[in-house]
DNA sequence: AACTGCTGAGAAAACGATTGCTCGCCGATG
DNA sequence: CATCGGCGAGCAATCGTTTTCTCAGCAGTT
């Protein structure tokens, strides 16, 4: 692969010359110019990115941190990423931490080491990541949910507050013995979304002792503790599901147990996606604006990585429940 | 952040020993190795991975070209090769290609520029992307489709055959009028399982005249697709579809013409989903090991990054029917 | 004609690591 | 006692850019 001597040579001026040139900079002879961009593209010349990352001491890098790729969520958040920047030059690496506190901390140590501009985080754990990256003058956004300690920016959903909204919402349709099925202690989103939940059995003046069970995020350990959940001396009628994937154990286990979402049970969910409107009867859920949240979190480090200064921003955007078939006991 | 200059100094050595230390080189003299760990820690000194990047002439990184993480099956393939990549030691940097060859080689140009160490291309249209990768040898390895030209690694689902059985299947179980949807023209998979349709159709000893539509691999797109399919004058009893986006325009389709899948026309569609077992009656699925696709081609592309010369290989998976209630006309 | 500004290009110094080469020092051997 | 061999550490070159500094040359002013 060429380096720039190499067209410095062919095009018969120094380095100093073929660097200015090639990136617009200050005022060199137009001829001269013509010249460089014609024996740079002679020899195919691509500018070495390492080299010039060590010079200027920045990369148009951003590190993506969330928990799994393979949630859909997380998926269009990183699409929302991606989006913008690619628009501004900037390449996206993607990090699964499986919401594991350690593989967060080594991801952090990787972004650190490599120098990437910024790093967009969606926190595991109680851990001190984010303070680490801006100790070492990395910037940083918090997605999806807060920073344990210290505000930096953050963007989220008001998912206490659409959690509440969807709970009532079954109150509302006459559910009185109101379930909840969240994710791990600990991870914010999955604790507001209880809250949130308390929160509307409170205001709807109803207690259903604690029909509350939680698993990790994913499929395979919400199947279990759905029938947990069911097998209750006294089931409930409704069941309010953090995410998507627990979603699908939901349902999975009413159908094994004969019985009718909406009907025999009400439930609504976190995340829409493209087949909830397929099944009979159609999922109710709290839709999320995970695109936007990316683009959103992604626009904010873009900024202060261009030097923004200003304080600290919380961004929330709102969750909005999707009322379907799923929440009607008609 | 501090350099090796500062913690070789701090050690009282050289850079040259620091490096060595560090890195678990050659014999350095355990006390003094044990002066630089120390040296290095309480500096909180991590390499400066551009520098390093650029003196090695190598970096740790794999870029990733997809059309899309928003659909499943490409979201599973990057968990696969993050998964791998970051066992070795990698990063991976995300690349949308939205099936624009424009983007694509956007996105080689950086890749190139970059000196990632390797890249997984799952290419766009007939682009000569790979080649140029190869002319400045950067190893790739194509994912889910051949490349263009040339042979070079490639890791691929006998996806042409799978759409044959599937197509054998609708046969047997009584389907008559056969139609597909399936991808853009010039796609390879779509073309092959436009192929594997016919291959189907011949053996079966149908003819279903065209009962063909195409589309982008998006559920929008699709669903103009399926309309029009279904509006035909002698519209298909059955239809194969070529992935799951597109399943589910297809299977709204139908609900909006009150035809219930598998009775009134069968459905078999490419990639499985946790979800197709919800709907009534479940989605018969050509299942594709798509995260076993990624773990395969990112372990044969970290070969090829460690100096692995032999023959370039072609890897087949296989992608196996799974039958279910939207085939059977009983 | 001498001096002052100004423009534009080249020489060379970074950036921070890795690594080939050199060299001092040690004990061992002839 | 002189030399040799080997070990371990440092010096300095190197990777390919960008960017500061310097300077040559030219035009304009007095």
């Amino acid at each position: 692969m060429a380096t720039i001597s190499e067209v410095a040579e062919r095009a018969g001026v120094s380095t100093a010359t073929v660097s200015r040139a090639l990136n617009g900079k200050d005022s060199v002879d137009p001829a001269l110019a013509g010249r460089v961009l014609a024996a740079a593209d002679e020899l195919g010349y691509r500018p070495n990115g390492p080299a010039r990352n060590l010079r200027k001491q920045e990369t148009a890098v951003l590190a993506l941190i969330i928990s799994d790729v393979e949630n859909p969520f997380f998926t269009a958040i990183s699409r929302g990423v991606e989006d913008v920047a690619h628009d501004a030059g900037y390449s996206v690496v993607l990090c699964n931490s499986d919401d594991d506190p350690d593989k967060e901390r080594e991801y952090v140590e990787v972004a650190l080491q490599e120098r990437v501009a910024g790093v967009l985080l969606s926190p595991a754990g109680r851990g001190d990541s984010a303070e680490k990256l801006r100790a070492h003058d990395t910037p940083v956004v918090a997605i999806d949910r807060p920073l344990p300690r210290s505000g930096g920016d953050t963007v989220l959903v008001d998912t206490r507050l659409a959690a509440r909204e969807a709970t009532l919402h079954l109150a509302e349709q006459g559910y009185r013995r109101l379930g909840c099925l969240t994710g791990p202690e600990g991870v914010p989103t999955a604790d507001d979304r209880l809250a949130g939940y308390r929160d509307g059995l409170r205001a709807a003046g109803l207690d259903s002792g604690e029909l509350v069970r939680r698993s990790d995020f994913k499929a395979t350990g919400a199947a279990e503790a759905a029938h947990s959940l069911l097998a209750e001396r006294q089931p409930p009628d409704a069941i309010l599901v953090a995410n998507n994937a627990m979603a699908v154990s939901v349902l999975a286990a009413l159908d094994e147990l004969g019985m009718r979402p909406g009907r025999d049970v009400g439930v609504v969910a976190f995340d829409d996606a493209p087949w909830t409107v397929l099944i009979d009867p159609p999922l109710s859920v709290v839709a999320q604006p995970a695109y936007d949240m990316g683009a959103t979190a992604a626009q904010l480090l873009l900024g202060r990585i261009g030097g923004d200064h200003t304080e600290t921003t919380v961004t929330t955007l709102s969750a909005h429940l999707v009322p379907r078939g799923s929440s009607r006991s008609g």
